[in-house]
DNA sequence: CTAAATCCTACTTAAACGGTAGGAAAAGTA
DNA sequence: TACTTTTCCTACCGTTTAAGTAGGATTTAG
């Protein structure tokens, strides 16, 4: 399950992406918006901007911008920044290899593969869903 | 990820299906064979007889025993009971219906899509990782 | 009767999740 | 200069979950 954390990032991000030319946008407008407390997604932005997905002003009239196009921002990036690795085990994550401490032995571990598969697939999908594409399919719903 | 509860569980019933024909077989001696803390186990396997997943003879030379055969006991089983819901979304979930509380307009929500394709491959493929396929793919492995 | 096993209830300890509080610093505006 | 609106930063807090541990009751074979 995605965390609340990661939940409240994508909306604010879409938020954004739905009103590209208003940015920058503030804080407590989105919170407001997107029924997020205000405080949280503070911290949440912060880490999004800590992470160069977006931007910010300070400073009145600031706030915050997206920093790329829509089809440049994809959900792995959000989802591996506040939830840590995609993968089932961490012995198939995408950055480093980490074995399951657990793991008699390695070789042959039959559920590695399987494991191994599942992220491969989940991570396609997930670079597949750029902030464009959500809005797209968002938009293709409404008929 | 997996928790490591549902890693032990994996790795207990792997073990009792590698070796079928020795069953019942004691919580001390896959504890031992597979470095699982003995307490620990013996919780596990309780859940997994609650689930019916193996079953279970008392007193001297009792233990434990696959509830059918390898090719019938899959990951999703398994998964499901220690993990919970494989879905990245509640609202996307397999056996009942759970709404995202912070969803904000469900009707036209583009991640819930992404989330359900993503929710049908995974639990596809770890229905395929049965017992026995994942001991067939070890085999394999081992030459 | 005893040893070896499952079964059952309760407890613990540490980390993560989902926030909140309070204010400093920056920037535009009067 | 002063004021307002914003981001930025540090610290804290309550609840839940993960990963076990402790101790003993119960069952069964020999």
């Amino acid at each position: 399950m995605l965390s609340r954390k990661t939940k409240y990032a994508i909306n604010a991000l879409l938020y954004l992406a739905r009103h590209e030319e208003e940015q920058p946008i503030s804080v407590s407008r989105i919170a407001e918006q997107r029924r997020i407390p205000l405080k949280f997604l503070e911290a949440i932005l912060s880490e999004l901007k800590n992470a160069r997905i977006v931007n910010s002003r300070k400073g009145k009239h600031g706030g915050y911008l997206l920093n790329g196009k829509p089809e440049d921002i994809d959900l792995a990036r959000v989802v591996r920044l506040f939830d840590g690795a995609i993968a089932l085990l961490p012995c198939v994550t995408h950055d480093y290899y980490v074995p399951c401490e657990e793991c008699v032995d390695e070789e042959t571990c039959g559920i590695r593969q399987v494991a191994l598969e599942i992220r491969n697939e989940t991570v396609a999908r997930l670079k597949g869903a750029t902030l464009a594409n959500i809005l797209e399919r968002e938009r293709e719903m409404r008929e």
